[in-house]
DNA sequence: AAATAAGTTTAGACAAACCTAAATTAATTA
DNA sequence: TAATTAATTTAGGTTTGTCTAAACTTATTT
């Protein structure tokens, strides 16, 4: 079956509510879409009927198997450009994803599959998010929040939660950004800051609040 | 201005048939566009308020100095979209047109740029037509039929105006595709048929009739 | 257990981009 | 030039995806 751009910007949107709870809520799908509670009932009878939701009236909707499934390739899709545009046209890593929310809608199977291949079949977005393969499988990234590292472990920046702009003037201003490799040199108890040290450059310490907000996995 | 889909098909469709004629009709962009004419006439209304093109009922229209350079901008991007599909993944010519149809749609101007500059500035597309730069400026490939090409000079194919399936047909069989460089041989004036040679291949025929749909450029 | 508040759905409208069928205009021919 | 034909436009309808305002459910308080 063939999906509008607007059915499809609504599965991935559910697919992403979902990664934290498991049912999902007229108004906040409604948040995330900038729509309105009234136009998220009418697409839901729409996508129920189409069984790519379950839903009943007042209880929420989850995505069914093959919603599942479809909301993958559009997240797969996306990733993949967001990748293409991060890597090979080299804009920054905070300007892809808006581009990418285009052309992920461009839904030629044999395209992504060739642009996969072209990039060297990737495993991990720009901003540290997995791509999902072919079939739709994610390859699992254990990740942690940069609060929680050991002391002298190396770890490579994955994943930002805080898009704002302090967030990324801090982020700028310290030169962190994804693929970036850093160590904790220090914990200090009275505020829970960190003390960062960032190979070739003077260390620096960030609040616990942003720490949480940044998370790592284990590399050299 | 901003457009939409189905605008910018419109804009894209007058100005090829501009291209022949200078005033365009109802019936024949209709075709064109596998819409029904009132479809047209709605279309027309709305793009001359927008100042997009010149039109008075029963009369014909025109692209506008402003409608034609937005329409200069989308072949841009369609013509950017198909090198890249057909020089970095691998497409072959005859399914680009298709993807690029979608592509030239996401109208990041930043995107368009980037990518031409990966690209390094392409000039043709791979069907041998111009790609329009930044400013939608569009270089003259001093084209001529290969029926009309003197013997002995190295050209190289460029553009096939015939599409259907046995042309195609022929020109795989022949492996002759864009950017094949061959030259003319012998010109039999008892059925104006050429005997054509491609390096490192044996020599063969084609009528003039197909000559005359294969256009090639002077080049080594 | 009512009453109230919060969240959700229904009813009805609207714009975009199509369509069909009927009316109109322009071009052609007798 | 009047009649016929071809092309175009108008009138009115459909679908998709949105909206507002009113009605209805569910959850929370008192």
């Amino acid at each position: 079956m063939n999906f509008s751009t607007s059915e499809e910007n609504y599965m991935k949107a559910i697919f992403h509510l979902q990664q934290e709870n498991s049912t999902v809520t007229t108004n906040r799908l409604a948040a995330l879409l900038n729509a309105r509670p009234a136009s998220i009932t009418d697409m839901m009878k729409k996508l129920k009927t189409k069984k790519i939701v379950h839903y009943r009236p007042y209880r929420g909707f989850r995505l069914t198997t093959e919603g599942n499934k479809i909301a993958l390739g559009i997240i797969r899709r996306h990733r993949l450009w967001e990748y293409f545009l991060s890597e090979k046209l080299k804009f920054t890593w905070d300007e892809v994803h808006d581009i990418a929310e285009d052309l992920e809608h461009v839904s030629s199977k044999k395209l992504i599959d060739k642009l996969d291949a072209f990039l060297g079949y990737p495993r991990f977005d720009p901003h540290g998010d997995p791509i999902p393969d072919h079939q739709g499988k994610i390859e699992k990234n254990r990740q942690l929040a940069l609060s929680e590292v050991p002391l002298n472990k190396t770890v490579i920046v994955c994943h930002v939660s805080d898009q704002s702009s302090p967030m990324l003037e801090l982020m700028k201003h310290n030169n962190i950004h994804m693929g970036t490799r850093l160590e904790v040199k220090k914990k200090f108890s009275f505020d829970q800051s960190l003390e960062i040290k960032i190979r070739q450059q003077a260390p620096f310490t960030v609040s616990n609040q942003v720490a949480k907000k940044i998370s790592v996995k284990y590399g050299t």
